[in-house]
DNA sequence: TGTACATCAGTGAACGCGCGTTCACTGATGTAC
DNA sequence: TGTACATCAGTGAACGCGCGTTCACTGATGTAC
């Protein structure tokens, strides 16, 4: 038998799940009702207030999350053996998988991004610019890339990671309309990575 | 006085210009109502459906207005004749100033561009797309690029778009924050051009 | 030019609907003895 | 272990509100003769 508290859990998972599934749908996140959500998720619009003080704090929730799928992310790419040698192509393959296995959430992460009420882009705008923090960490150990200074290196960062986030719309578009998206993806990725790439090389040198 | 025609377009542009207000308070155009859009053109609700069939169509005629504006602005860009020395600081220049001339209108194209209805995606998209395919007939008339191959060239101007597209939410967002916004801005964006342009100059080679 | 009629941009009342939020409640789970 | 009480996640009715859309209308502008 579940604890009382399990079971509030579990009826905050299913708030925070009938979200993404009405944004799947292809509703804006800024458009979804309170009653939508209480509705799809199998109880009455009042408990909503049980778990959230309103639809704001369900997205800064959904932040949360995406920042810890973020973060494993990261991880298991830097985990690869391969990383060091072909990161370009290593990390591109990581993203495309994180973008098919949670579109729903990159969906409202893209979206939310720019349309967002100010505290949900202020949240999402942190969690990129700690994966640009990162990323910049990655590439400071590089040898190659001892001479490139500071600033440069972080405005090639936030750049990879504008890159990264900008595909991810066109990915999740191209995934319900062309049959070979996969592969057109990596190619469209790895054109635009190796121009950066070079670009930050070239700065180096 | 007025025909009746002449007053139609005006009512008509008084409720966009309206929308764009609403923006401007803040608010999403996914959220915005077609009565609140009636009431701020001082016009009543049923008044709207004279001049568009839904607030989609008012988008839709918001994203013709954007690509006129940005065809000006390309033209402007390229009539002045400092362009081809100074391309980066000469466009960013530009851009800095179509962005604060017209906030609202961009804010609409930023957050409709992942955020609005598949039409209204759509349609910015292809704006977008032809910015793109003029800046890569601009970059193909130059000689020390003559070597880079159609799909380098084209992917990359469309990184170039992106991330002037990108920058914009940044640029509104500090010009509302920080007092030295225009000169951190181009810095900025120079960074983000160089190592674009090195990259690009690195495949030529 | 003057008159008689047509057009049609804008009006104002009305509709049914889903919204966020409030309230007093129920009954299963948890706690203290 | 059993009992008596406290907690609190979820219920269901109710509210007032702004929404998109419909309809028949008004009266200024436009047109034909």
């Amino acid at each position: 038998m579940l604890s009382r508290e399990e079971k509030k859990q579990l009826t905050r998972k299913s708030l925070m799940d009938a979200a993404l599934y009405l944004i799947g749908q292809g509703d804006n996140f800024s458009n979804i009702s309170l009653r939508e959500v209480a509705k799809n998720a199998g109880v009455v619009p009042t408990s909503f207030y049980r778990h959230f003080k309103d639809m704001e704090e369900l997205g800064l929730n959904l932040v949360d999350d995406f920042g810890v799928m973020l973060r494993r992310l990261m991880r298991t790419v830097r985990q690869n053996e391969t990383y060091a040698n072909s990161m370009g192509r290593c990390s591109t393959e990581a993203f495309l998988s994180f973008v098919l296995e949670h579109p729903e959430h990159l969906s409202f992460i893209c979206q939310s991004r720019t349309g967002g009420t100010p505290a949900l882009r202020t949240a999402i705008r942190n969690e990129l610019g700690f994966f640009a923090n990162e990323l910049a960490m990655d590439l400071r150990r590089m040898e190659r890339l001892a001479k490139v200074d500071a600033p440069t290196l972080e405005a090639t960062c936030k750049l990879f990671v504008t890159t990264y986030f900008d595909s991810a719309i066109d990915l999740l578009d191209m995934a319900t309309s062309s049959p070979n998206f996969e592969q057109e993806y990596k190619e469209m990725m790895m054109q635009r990575l190796k121009v950066i790439w070079f670009g930050l090389l070239a700065v180096a040198d």
